[in-house]
DNA sequence: TGTCCGCTTAAGGCTCGCTTAAGACAGCAC
DNA sequence: GTGCTGTCTTAAGCGAGCCTTAAGCGGACA
């Protein structure tokens, strides 16, 4: 699961990245409001964390613009302030979740679990790539109209690749959203599944770059 | 029937609910204004008990936001004043049903019960699905004409999975519809119960999304 | 041509969900 | 209260299919 977080503060930011990412997110990290607004709606996210104290756009600015395009993203927001009407003023600008300042980081985790879970039954869009159909949904895949059967790591790799077409997610990366940092595989488990999911639909829709990673070729 | 009582004081709240619980209602309790508007914007309630003297935010509040976010959850609103102002602002704010403290348990229950049926009226069709009809209003259901027995759980379970065909619902969804968030199953009743429901049917009705949840397939 | 990295295949282990049956529990009549 | 009835929960055993492992092979790069 790939998550953006918001924060200014140098050394909050560090730690709430290094207590995600041994959860198994993939956490990308931006600083100031612009720059999370772009990132929002150039890439795609399974979830925001945005601070609402931010340097040169406001964090609930950020929410209403990302609102205001029709972006669906799960936002869960930071705040220093308690006051209600700041959480009203946050919920209201589509926030989902919120958490004030100063927080443990346990809840910051359960609240993103819960999110997470939420956000598996909201209308996600179906993802569409060279006649392949991934919808989030129904966890089901059709191939120019044909059903076709993945198991659960396979629809999740290449749920992971094609939300990011163009672009080569590294080993690392992939076994990462299959595993979390727990556990590195040992073994050459990426490969099988690479493997299958190239037999159940063709083999170059899945490049391989050589001691990198894999990607799925801009459409 | 799941429904989200809105009380700030303990006894009363604890009584509401001990009094609820029996007549088979699930019933999930807030304190306080935010975390109802929380709660009725994030999850799906078929009615809210709503008392007005709140801390933090005032239930006329909640209420307001409510149905400026176009919620139509039921909603019966429970207050100190009688003041006939205060029931028009009440009633203006979009509640359903009004009820002045002291009330007596055995009134509430007949309010809801005709708040209920009411709200049933509106457009709250018998559901049908590959010839199974489900009528909410008699909680019975029929497969071909046939009448066929269901236990109240297994009921809830059927109607949640075939109000939303083609979509998986995990097992969180599932436990918290027929649970509310306070006791988390811990054994596998959810499985007995899909299981039966597949034994009164047929097994294909319900299908297994592996690590995820059930769904059933779009007609 | 040698080395390394990734591909392919098939076999086993293990997890998850299915199934069953029995016991707990609540509602109700007496 | 006591017993009866039907619903719901618990627990244990089992089986399918997912996931991993490992070994052999082939292609890429020096």
């Amino acid at each position: 699961m790939r998550i953006l977080l918001v924060e200014d503060d140098a050394s909050l930011g560090e730690g709430i990245l290094t207590s995600l990412k041994p959860e198994g997110y993939t956490v990308d990290w931006v600083r100031d409001g612009p720059s999370a607004l772009h990132a929002l709606t150039h890439e795609s996210f399974g979830l925001a964390v945005l601070d609402l104290g931010l340097p040169r756009l406001d964090g609930l600015e950020v929410l209403r613009q990302l609102r205001g395009a029709e972006n669906p993203t799960p936002v869960l927001v930071l705040t220093a302030r308690d006051s209600v009407t700041d959480r009203i003023a946050g919920l209201d600008a589509g926030a989902d979740d919120y958490l004030v300042k100063p927080f443990d980081v346990a809840e910051l985790k359960a609240r993103l679990r819960a999110l997470l879970r939420r956000s598996f039954n909201r209308p996600q869009p179906a993802l569409e790539y060279r006649g392949i159909t991934l919808d989030p949904a129904s966890q089901s895949v059709t191939w120019n109209g044909q059903t076709v059967s993945l198991q659960r790591k396979e629809f999740i790799l290449l749920h992971e690749l094609i939300a990011q077409p163009g672009r080569v997610l590294t080993r690392d990366k992939l076994q990462q959203v299959l595993y979390g940092w727990g556990e590195e595989a040992e073994s050459n488990v990426l490969e099988v599944h690479i493997h299958h999911l190239r037999k159940k639909f063709f083999p170059e829709l899945i490049r391989t770059v050589r001691g990198v990673g894999y990607l799925v070729d801009k459409a």
